[in-house]
DNA sequence: TCGTAGGCGTACCGTACGGTACGGTTCGAC
DNA sequence: GTCGAACCGTACCGTACGGTACGCCTACGA
């Protein structure tokens, strides 16, 4: 099936990015509350320009949570000079941008668009979300197990499911209660506990898959 | 804060039963394209009634909801007679309760549902959701690990942790991309790996967990 | 038998919003 | 200077939907 999202290909004029920007700003405030009029006055455009620009809400919609999910990079790890040290280090790092993403106010926003589009038979906004989601965590993660456990530092039969724990580890429960606006767990709340948090799942982490050698 | 949930303290007549069942399964049809002429007509009552029974649309959704989600009822697992065998089974009999539940078409309605009524700063449905589900299994889960630890089977400092934990093993990223409309994980797909997946999250829980007692 | 309550079906109202049309303005090309 | 393209602002249209009103039917108690 072959999911394959165009990013940046085309890439939007600074005024475009302006309305993105205006649009992202309003579904952050008002959640799904987003009307084309509101974005047209928010960014000091006319409607037209937005219908001739992107065909309807849902194109608006999908350019914006595109633009905006594609901004999402992960800083790239190396992978020369593995060792145990630096492969923890390169886990933490995994973990502490897993979760700070996820606990962000544009990540949250996005997820809720996704989720409210995929209750409606549409799941282009979701793929988009997973993709520069979990999916491109995946994909840079797995490569780093991998690396670690031809060194014997890991050891794992599938890194899919390894990756799958260490997403189950990071998220936990955070990410759902977050979605469901859980008022118990306060942005601050969660960012505060993020460095113990990361500590603590990469710790587990190398219980789990972590070989003798790993604690050299 | 006390979030107080009341739950069929006021029972629902069997009539406004069947009212609820027919906005649930338009809510799992149409996604959140529930409208009240289309629960009139599905339920073959009038607006006006529904206008009556529920004060407005908001009222029926959460009633509809509520009504569901106080519906899932985690099988209770006794605490008498605690061994490693036995709270070994609770936990696995947890850990399938959970993802049976997720992966449940009504689950996930649900929980699309309440997030995007969170998306408007409205947290009303996110917190029933989340009391009869992730909260539920936690109440309910607490005390059996509290019990293991007593009896030497288990070893934590925090219950409140090790219950995250748990979550975070079991439910894996399988939760938000059954909300996000991964098509890649199908209903039967998920589920013919449940048993798989309880196992491992089940032996990882103890890895991390368990004292040498626990595999006696 | 009559009156009343509950409820069905339908018509109706108001509004919000997606989408279109159009006049007016700016600005660059020639 | 003139033309045209892009675009702003606003007015406008159609429709969907939340919420209300009302006429009619049925059941039931006096």
């Amino acid at each position: 099936m072959a999911v394959t999202i165009k990013v940046n290909e085309e890439t939007f004029t600074p005024r475009q990015q302006a309305v993105l920007t205006a649009a992202l700003d309003l579904l952050v405030e008002n959640g799904d509350g987003l009307t084309m009029t509101a974005v047209a006055r928010r960014a000091s455009c006319s409607k037209e320009t937005l219908y001739k620009w992107f065909g309807d809400r849902d194109g608006l919609l999908t350019a914006t949570v595109q633009w905006q999910a594609a901004k999402v990079r992960m800083p790239q790890v190396d992978r020369t000079g593995l060792n145990a040290k630096t492969l923890r280090a390169s886990i933490e790092q995994f973990a502490r941008d897993l979760l700070t993403v996820i606990t962000g106010e544009v990540s949250i926003t996005l997820n809720r668009t996704a989720v409210t589009h995929a209750a409606q038979e549409k799941d282009r906004l979701g793929n988009i979300v997973l993709e520069n989601g979990p999916l491109a965590i995946r994909r840079r993660l797995k490569p780093i197990l991998e690396a670690g456990r031809d060194a014997r530092l890991l050891r794992f039969t599938s890194s899919e499911d390894a990756y799958r724990t260490f997403f189950g580890l990071v998220v936990r429960d955070v990410q759902i209660r977050l979605l469901l606006g859980d008022k118990a767990l306060t942005q601050a709340n969660v960012e505060a506990n993020i460095e113990a948090d990361v500590k603590s799942a990469t710790d587990q982490f190398f219980v789990l898959y972590g070989t003798k050698a790993h604690n050299a």
